[in-house]
DNA sequence: ATGTGC
């Protein structure tokens, strides 16, 4: 163990910083972070980031700006291991992700404040917020029956599911995984292991949770519509075009994971690997329950897997459907409306990836994927020439942003972080922020909501400073700005704020 | 994050 100054010490300002661990010199963090940003790392959250880097089979372990305490290891890191897999560096909600729609609208159609109110109510009926929400108001052919949820959870967004769920089969090629998170060719496997699951009667009220498909959830998941602003440069511009972004134009940005169903499936495989270490007497790394592993090729290492592709498939369709649903309200309320979807990327979520020379799997726990233009494992996309799109939610004040990776991108793993990150925890949000400056801030920005107070440990205020993230990211030489997001209404859950 | 928590 060391301390956080210690640490800290051996940062260098640039943001391509290491640290060196009590271990010796050849355990390095990669941390990337400004100064200030740099400060705003607790204890909990480093030591965090120390024991994921010490843990067995680890060889890399990237510590980003919006890294705050998290299930064993940071929110906000990448960690790399060749030999082992981990739960907890994946998080509770697997594949929690975001998706962009571009809608063909000038941002001036969504002036109308009775515009916006009926979008938003248009959305609402179709996807909910909330925790245990699922599907209300369905027509038919969009209710989804227990033989088709599970062909959703093994296959993903197959042709055949995304035909059946009304979603256009070709935004499967704008997702960064379609299925699986891309780690097995076959589904019959995932066919084996669901049916395992129920027989066993540790999937309980399966019906319930896909009837959770096309739905937000709570937290901090969000839908936001916003206007796309492209960068005043060239590169931008271009790589904007590749992207389907268009300048001025209405775009919908999404967040959510897996739901109820990638939940039960994480604390399934929490509870289960915990008992295995206590029954087998394995210590724990760091003394953490929550850092517990599995080997691979282990049939622990490959139930969790199993597991962790069934609820990706899960988070995959949910996203294209409440893309679809999105697109069905706009049409609704504005007739014509047409929409593509840009990219759908995942910010929890362990794949496996070529780092160094080595095949490993790289967990990105509130990290995003983040590959340049001529990676190998772009070919075939259509981003191979550019790299791929990286969603990125900031706040609704400040907006969010799409930005595509560099070459410097390598030394983070081919990462990026997840958002801006919390700086107040939400007990704390909850008691000191002000509500009615938290309202009046989103009037003065004529930002809508369907909330009718907004979440208080979801302001602004809660979250780091948005523009320092993304300067540590670009000084680092990670990734480079294509587009800012800039709200004009949000959905969220609103349970907890109308109190 | 969550068939929601001090």
């Amino acid at each position: 163990m060391t301390s956080k100054s210690s640490m800290i010490a051996e940062m260098i300002p640039t943001g391509e910083a290491t640290a060196i661990l009590p271990t010796g010199k050849t355990s390095p963090i990669t941390v990337i972070g400004t100064e200030s940003i740099r400060g705003t790392f607790d204890d909990l959250c480093l030591q965090q980031a120390l024991n994921s880097r010490l843990a067995p089979g680890v060889t890399e372990l990237v510590l980003n700006p919006d890294a705050h305490c998290g299930y064993g290891a940071p929110v906000g890191c990448v960690m790399v291991s060749p030999t082992h897999i981990y739960p907890g560096p994946v998080g509770v909600d697997i594949k929690c992700s975001m998706s962009l729609l571009q809608l063909d609208l000038p941002s001036d159609a969504v002036d109308d404040r009775r515009t916006r109110r009926a979008l938003i109510d248009a959305i609402c009926e179709r996807t909910p917020t909330g925790a245990g929400k699922g599907q209300r108001n369905v027509s038919k052919a969009r209710k989804v029956e227990v033989d088709l949820g599970e062909r959703v959870v093994t296959e993903g967004a197959s042709e055949r599911v995304c035909q059946e769920l009304g979603i256009p089969p070709h935004w499967a090629s704008r997702c960064e995984d379609a299925f699986h998170g891309g780690y097995r060719e076959s589904s019959d496997g995932l066919r084996d292991r669901l049916g395992r699951l129920r027989g066993q009667r540790q999937l309980r009220q399966f019906e319930n949770k896909i009837s959770q498909l096309g739905s937000y959830g709570g937290g901090n998941h969000f839908g936001e519509c916003e206007v796309v602003e492209i960068g005043d440069d060239d590169r931008a511009r271009s790589v904007a075009e590749t992207f389907g972004l268009i300048d001025g134009q209405v775009a919908f940005l999404s967040h959510c994971g897996s739901r109820g169903l990638g939940h039960q499936l994480a604390s399934g495989q929490f509870s289960s690997l915990q008992a295995k270490f206590h029954q087998w007497g394995i210590p724990l790394p760091g003394g953490d329950r929550q850092l517990v592993y599995a080997p691979l090729g282990s049939p622990e290492a490959n139930a969790y897997l199993d597991d962790m592709a069934l609820a990706a498939n899960f988070a995959t369709v949910n996203h294209l459907l409440i893309n679809a649903l999105v697109l069905e309200a706009f049409q609704e309320v504005i007739p014509g409306t047409q929409g593509q979807l840009v990219y759908f990327i995942s910010h929890n979520i362990a794949r496996q990836e070529v780092v160094g020379n080595v095949k490993s799997w790289v967990h990105r726990k509130g990290a995003t994927r983040a590959m340049p233009g001529g990676h190998h494992a772009l070919q075939g996309t259509p981003f191979e020439q550019t790299g791929h799109p990286i969603l990125l939610p900031g706040n609704p004040r400040d907006g969010s942003a799409v930005m595509v990776a560099d070459a410097g991108a390598e030394k983070s793993c081919f990462s990026v972080n997840h958002g801006a990150g919390r700086v107040l925890g939400r007990k704390r949000a909850q008691r000191e922020l002000d509500q009615t400056a938290i309202d009046r801030e989103f009037d003065e920005h004529d930002i809508l909501s369907n909330c009718r107070r907004y979440p208080r440990d979801e302001a602004p205020a809660a979250y780091k400073d948005f523009d320092e993230v993304l300067k540590s990211v670009k000084q680092a030489g990670l990734a480079s700005e294509v587009a800012r997001l800039k709200a004009r209404f949000v959905i969220k859950d609103a349970s907890k704020a109308d109190d």
